[in-house]
DNA sequence: GCAGTTCGTGGGAGCGCTCCCACGAACTGT
DNA sequence: ACAGTTCGTGGGAGCGCTCCCACGAACTGC
């Protein structure tokens, strides 16, 4: 079976390429009976356009690339991106796009590879996801004319980002700990390298100044978003005396509560813990973990959305959405 | 900065389009020193040849498309998936192959997207993980010549396949158990619309008929590869006076001992529990999970490199590797 | 020293598509 | 009834690449 291309579909439907070009891509001035021949014999014959032509013609290739920019390993220990990527998935099937994905395993290969993705024309335009602060992807990006919209707050201005509102979520968090009565409540923050783990900080920060608290830094501990990071974090703030703990992602909760548990630490009656995301695991951790709803596959299908947004309408001005949070209690921060 | 194409190329080195080509696709006469001048002035502008152009000149795109014939829901709750992603980036990166995702979220949706899929020119070749026994892909793959190779084994035999050794990882699972002393050892199944769980069963069977033990079909629980089918298959087993447990995945282990937990069934005095996959939440399982380790990542990697190999030179005769497994003895199954 | 070979290189054609322009038929208005 | 318009359609050019063929220069051998 060799490959149907446009004229073959015009021979079959006695027109000419341009006719079926023009029905294929829903041109006007085609005569309604003539485009239904075209489209009947489209049907019977599977024929579908080839996007490789398609693009060399100037056109869209319908393919967006994902690029991840985190190393693979800590990326699928956490749910959070597999989560996004099924929120992008779903967008894109309807819409016969096609996804790319682009991941790295060391700094190294991210480098090199970043200048070939840009200049490699196979895809109309970009989701970029999981970028640190001062990631070179997106100035390159920008610069390069590369539609794209990042998963994630940016100061630039020219950046379109969809992101969760981390800050009022972790400040939620944290007022509930407070409202429940807590008195020393701990943080273990996410790779501060990520915006939002800066944020979920922030947030931290701001729901205890608001309630009139002092900060004790010393509650402070430094993650980096993976399960074990926070488990030894655990440890420490377990000599600090806390009755409560603030994680910045279920992950690193569920690594916290191993400690607790292993250090014979009540959850919540000792020690109450609140997460961020609300991924699966939440509901699985004993005893059921409270934590901050994200939407996450929420905002993959909406990044699908804004990028044909962009691509059809231009990216000036910058979309820039912040999506709101939902505290989930369950009952690791006991009840009230 | 508008589009280098060969012909820029060719101008700034003064050669022809035709020497570029020949120098980028590594073909032999040309002589070192044009070569030389042509590769610094490739260098210089990082011109990368366009894809699409190249694919429509009839030559590889350097995409690969991987497929996942199974729920996205599903999919990624367990971290199998993830981890076999990783692999097959691991692979594809140093080669520069871009990798598509093809993800599905309903049956209908698999089945309208198989064969745009199919028909859409735009990959090489194709790595197709999930599939159930009866899956509609693969026999549509053959029959419309892509290349491609199956994650998980098939009976069909063209089918270019990597497999786990299933059957063997679960014999020497139950194997363990057996000599561990254990009398009533059940199984909770993954779904057996997968090969993966028929194998695993029949491992398990295989095990028990070696060591003269009679198969007590009560004992066999079906569950469908998520933590919380296990959890309820668990319950089941209880009332049954079972002493060992063989689950067919991590996750499901996961689940089947948060069931025994609840019932303050003591892990592994009064029952043993032994998973299948090692992936790191089996090593964060209170206890730590003993369990038959399967090489994911390396087959993620193996099956990029069969799947070049077939597209170099042909599918026949058909590659069918079938890799070892490993038994991982943690605290779960108890000291011997 | 001359035909015959080899080697390196250049240019044409064509992959399947979209865009643009052109062309003829069917209209409009006066 | 005739020019001017509109509408639907067809065909050429070209996107950036690879392949093939052709051509000239530098070889070989006798």
């Amino acid at each position: 079976m060799s490959r149907l291309t446009l004229e073959t579909i015009a021979e079959l439907a006695g027109v000419s390429r341009s006719t079926v070009s023009r029905v294929v891509n829903n041109h006007v001035s085609v005569r309604p009976e003539v485009r239904e021949r075209v489209l009947s014999v489209i049907e019977e014959t599977g024929y579908q356009p080839d996007p490789a032509a398609r693009r060399l013609a100037g056109q869209r290739a319908n393919i967006i690339g994902l690029v991840i920019a985190e190393p693979a390993q800590a990326l699928f220990a956490d749910p959070y991106f597999p989560r996004l990527i099924q929120g992008i998935t779903q967008a894109c099937n309807p819409l016969e796009l096609t996804l790319s994905l682009f991941l790295f395993h060391t700094k190294e290969e991210e480098a090199s590879l970043y200048p070939k993705i840009i200049r490699n024309n196979l895809f109309d335009g970009l989701i970029t996801a999981g970028n640190h602060v001062d990631d070179p992807l997106v100035p390159q990006l920008i610069e390069n004319d590369v539609p794209f919209v990042a998963i994630g707050r940016h100061e630039h201005p020219d950046v379109n980002f969809l992101d969760t509102d981390n800050v009022a979520g972790a400040h939620a968090a944290v007022t509930h700990l407070i409202r429940l009565g807590r008195q020393r409540i701990a943080h273990i923050t996410g790779h501060l390298n990520n915006r939002s783990a800066q944020d979920r900080q922030q947030g931290y920060l701001n729901a205890l100044r608001d309630r009139g608290r002092t900060v004790d830094p010393a509650l402070i501990e430094i993650g980096d978003y993976t399960e074990a990071s926070a488990y030894e974090a655990m440890h420490r703030l377990l000599t600090k005396g806390i009755d409560a703990v603030f994680v910045a992602s279920d992950s690193m909760a569920l690594g916290a509560m191993r400690a607790l548990r292993e250090a014979n630490v009540t959850v919540p009656d000792e020690v109450a813990v609140v997460g961020f995301d609300d991924l699966p695991p939440a509901l699985l951790a004993i005893p059921p973990l409270t934590t901050i709803r994200q939407p996450i596959r929420r905002i993959g299908a909406l990044a699908v959305e804004t990028l044909l947004d962009i691509m059809d309408n231009g990216s000036k001005p910058a979309r820039r959405v912040i999506l709101p949070t939902e505290l989930v209690v369950r009952e690791t921060s006991g009840v009230g």
